[in-house]
DNA sequence: ATGTTTGATCTGTGATCACACTTGATTTGA
DNA sequence: TCAAATCAAGTGTGATCACAGATCAAACAT
């Protein structure tokens, strides 16, 4: 008697290798936003954080580079690409594009355990909320991407999902301000539209949804292009 | 009397790495089709064939694997990623969101310059053609992505191009075999896409420009997914 | 004859060192 | 006093070595 013929279903093992753990590690920093736009960062100096040798650090950052997530400069050295209004345009409109997509694709192949799943993140999103310490902001966040992949992993598209996680560790370090500046202003009932996405695809209805993960993901965007603009006009 | 005042400007010299050859030399390779898809690759082995070390190669591959270009197996081996029903169609269906909106951007930008370059690999192309020699695919192909690229590069996002460069990478040793399949065929007649894709450009028609594109690069996937199908049948 | 163990070989991974280049402060020169 | 030269610390890059795990074939036991 096999295992399968058991019943059992064993989940390969999967040895994770130090650079992994570098890569992980990294990439959970860019996308909360840890580092700064324009921030250099050097191999010596992180291998030292992460208290490795140099190795796994220099091919981790290899690797966030060919994503775009990190910037190689003429000098050799490595840093976090600069915010610029063309960038922020450009990073909105190619997520709309690709994620309006994947969420389209998505909608009808959402099953009843899918949107219970969303369902419960929206409620402990909202028990962080009442709590009212702001020092949960990376736990919303954390909330927030696990609710949109959630719905990107249901297209089913293995070409799509490693394009939207680059995206999102592109726009990690621009939307981080953003975010941080809602939480503040108290108006960040980005849950409106969440609900809407969720209603939308409970009922199967694709450009619903599509629309109101637009609106949930420009809203940001948004927010950090005015600020920019301001900001340039004081400077 | 600096250079500037001279009228000269010089263009950054940009020293290239190891690395940065060895990258381009397996990316080509890649695109062209020269590994087979399932075709397991070794470091040691490509740093023979390369001649240096095992140094930049595994950086190399790092970046191409990070791209979805290479694929890495639990048993640490590296290898191109195989074909299947469900990948050619996601590829496809990606390239045409992601390659049509590109050229629908670039529509309204392109410039006379960027015309008369088109028009020109179109006459050197249809050149090789009469030459009838078979061994000019691979320059045929060269062609082709040049001219593609000469489109997206105008459509000036800086976020989709990178993206567009990468599912070029992952078709590429799917679509070899059908350009091949095309060239002996004889039926290769895509010029007439190509000629398409130029007049609408040329009076700005995006919506035009991007039918005439996805009826371009849908022929050879819709080749291939043919071949497959009875392969399957046949098995 | 079949299934298991053993052994040699090859693989990717990580550590360490050497080298060329950049960078920034210090010293030197007019 | 100020600009130019100089020196030292720090950087990414590439080479080489050590090591654990994978792979496969031959020898073994059942």
């Amino acid at each position: 008697m096999t295992l399968g013929e058991a019943g059992l279903t064993l989940a390969p093992v999967g040895r994770e290798t130090v650079q992994d753990r570098v890569y992980s590690e990294l990439r959970r920093a860019l996308i909360s936003g840890l580092f700064a736009p324009g921030q250099v960062l050097t191999i010596r100096q992180l291998a030292d954080a992460l208290m490795t040798s140099t190795m796994p650090v220099r091919e981790a950052l290899g690797r966030l580079i060919s994503e775009r997530a990190l910037e190689a400069l003429p000098n050799r050295s490595i840093r976090v690409p600069p915010i610029s209004l063309e960038r922020i345009d450009d990073l909105l409109r190619t997520r709309i594009l690709i994620e309006g997509e994947a969420i389209a694709l998505a909608a009808p192949r959402m099953t009843a355990a899918n949107i219970d799943t969303l369902r419960g993140y929206m409620t402990q999103w909202q028990v962080l909320r009442l709590g009212g310490d702001p020092a949960t902001v990376d736990q919303e966040a954390a909330l927030n991407q696990a609710f949109h992949f959630e719905i990107y992993s249901a297209c089913g598209s293995a070409v799509l999902i490693p394009m939207i996680e680059s995206l999102w560790l592109q726009s990690g370090p621009c939307t981080r301000a953003a975010i941080f500046a809602f939480s503040e202003a108290g108006e960040s009932d980005s849950a409106h539209f969440h609900h809407n996405m969720i209603d939308a695809l409970a009922s199967g209805k694709a450009q619903a949804a599509r629309e109101a993960l637009v609106a949930d993901i420009s809203r940001p965007f948004a927010f950090l292009r005015n600020k920019l603009l301001s900001k340039e006009i004081a400077a």
